[in-house]
DNA sequence: GCCATTAGCTAAAACGTTTTAGCAGTTTTT
DNA sequence: AAAAACTGCTAAAACGTTTTAGCTAATGGC
């Protein structure tokens, strides 16, 4: 484990000429800086030879810039953040970026904590899930000279560019759908993080329901704790079949698959009697049966958006313009309801 | 944006004592270099005050660490790498490191040129799912002075740490699992990769089925390419069933789901005839119905004994020496045979 | 009162790049 | 033939840390 990485010095000292020359040759500034297409493909045969890789943390250190972008979600074990960091490497490596990624687990305290880490390493940028309560965690991260972009939700009072889908238009789609099944009586699941997805989640909800003819008398909603789904959901359902509803609204992926996970042991069987409609779109909500309505969210669209504004921020910081973007999904029928 | 972070230069002065000094104080070594305490507490003071933040660029280049392990999955967006990657940030995190991820797509290429970035980051460490004809990048890469634990599967050839699962007996439980339940005839699919946990689980299920009467005559093996799903598996499933095959048994999670979304729209119902079980426990196998049984890896384990490993090895490399780890998972039982 | 020790600190080199000013020749312009 | 412009390169500073040798002053032992 003696062996050293070769370095610039290195292949300078093997060719008698300066580590500049060596610089500006393996960094592509040979044309501009006029030298010669002898010494270019010299340095150049050599550093193969040798092996050479630059030291990503000497240039960052020099330039200023790290090269990376940090990505905070709320688990990237959840595959809807999965998806979400698959597309963000991807487009990231197109423009010559990398990805660290850090999990907040919906604690703002977590966030914050990975916020720091981060700027100690110099990241260029940061796509960020926002939680609820870290408002004043995001307030102070808007003093760093340094782009952020929320993705997924975004918070207000933090006036910041956000990619999110439109959760108002999804859940306004999703209620619609019901109604025009023939359901009455829907219950809806909510997660308690009062953060922009879920409220305008609730909203379009209930902007659906306003089209029933007994309006929010025929509804439900039964707010969850994202820490406390194991608890909280079953006896939030059986509460909420108990007062009738012909039918399930889950607002997004974990809370519905818990959810029919405990219909499934109880023997409940979903499809007719409750119907069902979810956020998200799973693998599991096409391997069920019967399949799940759902609203897929254009998940690769805000992230391709998120990482273009990411770019756009850092190449002219000057002229750049905030903007909140936000995106249709689709609603995807299957046979839940 | 052009406020500058604070740097130990900045307190020095402040302070009017030497940069080193502040460094000491700020890296917890006052003790050791018989700094004041009266000293250190001004320093430590004046830090938080100007919202100092270590710039780890710099101190990477000093020391020689990045305090980044690199980790490299197939595919980030699939849940069995997603809860990988979950349980890797954690462990990382508990010794102070932080995750840089990268996707191959079972691509040796792409793997390569991911191997490229990290050692060009100065990554401490790499955790890496190997992928197939790999093996020259694999050697070249055992030559450089970093520690690396391959995970989830091995390459023969190449001697180096592995954390893993029991592919062998979770593919002979599975197997049995089927035989138990009075299913003659089986048929199984894999990928096409040449890999120890794809080998290991074809080895499984043919032990499995040498308890049988009739021998290997009882099955038949599907090989499917990882980038071929969709176009190869329907003509597979169709020619397995025709065959007379009772039982299906998936040697992954992409492959079983796939193949339950092609049975479902074809309107074939699982879980009597055709029986089926799998490898891996992604959260449709719990929700569909019938529930898939399966045999869970135990990705927590392998993960949190792959990190210690990396820690081990980067402590303290000269003693350490090289061990195969394999770790058996759990046969979940459910109602799809 | 002298030497040895200790306490508390500083100065400076080093890590591996990038980047710019400018030097010495050569060629072109006038 | 002198002035100007260009060619091809080098030297050196800078990025923000860490770390070590070593300096000065105070303390202790006798």
């Amino acid at each position: 484990m003696v062996r050293r990485q070769t370095k610039l010095a290195d292949i300078a000292r093997e060719l008698d000429v300066s580590v500049g020359l060596v610089s500006l040759v393996l960094s592509g500034k040979s044309k501009e800086n006029r030298i010669s297409d002898a010494k270019a493909q010299k340095v150049i045969l050599k550093a193969r030879e040798m092996g050479y890789q630059i030291n990503q943390l000497a240039r960052g250190l020099r330039t200023g810039r790290s090269g990376i972008i940090g990505l905070i979600v709320a688990d990237i074990a959840n595959p809807f953040f999965g998806k979400m960091a698959r597309f963000i490497e991807n487009e990231a490596s197109k423009i010559g970026y990398h990805v660290m990624f850090g999990s907040s687990d919906e604690n703002p305290d977590k966030l914050n904590s990975l916020i720091n880490i981060f700027l100690s390493r110099q990241v260029d940028a940061m796509l960020i899930v926002p939680v609820k309560n870290s408002l004043d965690y995001l307030l102070e991260l808007k003093k760093q000279p340094i782009p952020v972009v929320y993705i997924d939700r975004y918070c207000d009072g933090v006036d910041e560019d956000v990619c999110c889908a439109d959760n108002y238009d999804g859940a306004l789609q999703l209620t619609r759908h019901l109604l025009k099944k023939g359901y009455d009586k829907i219950g809806a699941f909510v997660l308690d993080d009062v953060l922009s997805n879920n409220i305008d989640r609730i909203k379009g909800f209930q902007a659906g329901m306003a089209d029933h003819p007994s309006g929010s008398n025929a509804c439900s909603v039964s707010v969850i704790g994202y820490d406390e789904l194991e608890s909280q959901l079953k006896p939030a359902l059986l509460k909420t079949l108990d007062k009738g509803c012909e039918a399930l609204f889950f607002a997004n992926n974990s809370i519905a698959l818990k959810s029919i996970q405990i219909l499934n042991e109880m023997g409940i069987a979903i499809g007719e009697d409750p119907g069902l409609v979810s956020f998200d779109n799973p693998d599991a909500f096409s391997v069920s049966t019967p399949g799940v309505t759902c609203y897929e969210q254009p998940i690769e669209l805000i992230c391709s958006r998120a990482v273009k504004t990411i770019y756009e921020k850092i190449e002219n910081s000057e002229e750049y313009v905030m903007e909140r973007r936000i995106y249709k999904g689709e609603l995807i029928i299957r046979n839940s309801c």
